[in-house]
DNA sequence: CACCATGTTCCTTG
DNA sequence: CCAAGGAACATGGT
């Protein structure tokens, strides 16, 4: 359930619950999901420690943890992957197929469960020193991002899905922020003029933003044990059942009238991934 | 069986 | 060294 709007909305959800818990057993069940991480240097450094916070940054989770011996700080970083869940499992409640890594926290057992096992759990952190400007703290335009734009004769869809140009889009957001910005996701990167960049910054942190908030008012299901599976873009409420329809403008509408001007929403394939647009509305 | 899926990384080619 | 394109990773839904 991974761009920043899901990530950022299960920080505000995971935060609070394991803040100050501590690391009394590690089980980890999937190698892979600690990678580079061995197993055996994970569970050695992991188990005893305490969690004293949590942040975002882009699509991934930094867990501030505490060594409590030595008092000193140690980070964990998460990514969800394609299907990757994070959540609290009472103790004894059977544990769900694909998962991969999990925390004894007392009363209850934090979970990392992935069904395609694309996501991790590592003491690697390297990965967020590549990431490019985040956008909820950047009101004006960043130079990476508009210096990494002006270099690129790639699509202007690809380049939003670069992470280094701007952190946390994915293939959703990145289809909701050019029907925002009212430009076609064909548009060599190179090609766009200031105003044209001004405008997609700014839809980018609008589509973010109402993502994030109508992701923190909804009552979430992150424990998994419900019906609905807490991945909120595709999440009907029953009491909204048009919820979904109403959020997302073009992913996933290929064929149906586009909700500003009516002109059918067409499905493109770009660098192997799929990208949803207007043709009457994104015609540059 | 076919194709599709919210992501990143690695390999090749130019 | 860089940019770009494509496959790989792994599982499940339709």
């Amino acid at each position: 359930m991974p761009e920043l709007p899901e990530v950022e909305v299960l920080r505000r959800h995971l935060e609070g619950a394991i803040r100050d818990k501590v690391v009394r057993k590690v089980e980890v069940r999937r190698a892979r999901s600690l990678r580079p991480t061995s197993v055996g240097t994970f569970v050695r450094t992991v188990a005893g420690s305490k969690f004293t916070g949590l942040s975002r940054r882009g699509k991934y989770l930094l867990f501030s943890l505490q060594v409590t011996a030595t008092k000193k700080p140690l980070p964990l970083l998460g990514h969800l992957g394609m299907s990757g869940r994070m959540y609290l499992l009472p103790k004894r409640a059977p544990l769900p197929k694909h998962a991969a890594v999990i925390l004894d926290l007392g009363k209850h057992q934090f979970i990392f469960e992935d069904t395609r096992y694309f996501g991790r759990l590592t003491l690697d952190t390297s990965p967020i020193a590549r990431l490019g400007p985040e956008p909820l703290e950047n009101a004006r335009v960043p130079t990476d991002f508009d210096e990494g734009l002006s270099r690129s004769k790639q699509s202007i869809k690809m380049k939003l899905l670069d992470q280094t140009l701007v952190a946390g889009l994915g293939n959703i957001y990145a289809s909701e922020a050019l029907f925002r910005a009212k430009l076609s996701p064909r548009l060599p990167a190179s090609q766009l003029k200031p105003e044209q960049i001004a405008r997609l910054w700014k839809s980018i942190r609008q589509v973010l933003t109402e993502a994030v908030s109508c992701g923190s008012t909804v009552p979430l299901n992150f424990s998994g044990t419900g019906k609905r599976d807490g991945l909120f873009y595709f999440g009907r409420l029953p009491e909204a059942p048009d919820f979904y329809e109403e959020r997302l403008q073009v992913y996933d509408r290929a064929g149906k009238p586009c909700l500003r001007c009516g002109t059918t929403i067409q499905r493109l394939v770009q660098g192997n991934r799929s990208t949803y647009f207007c043709p009457g509305c994104q015609k540059q």
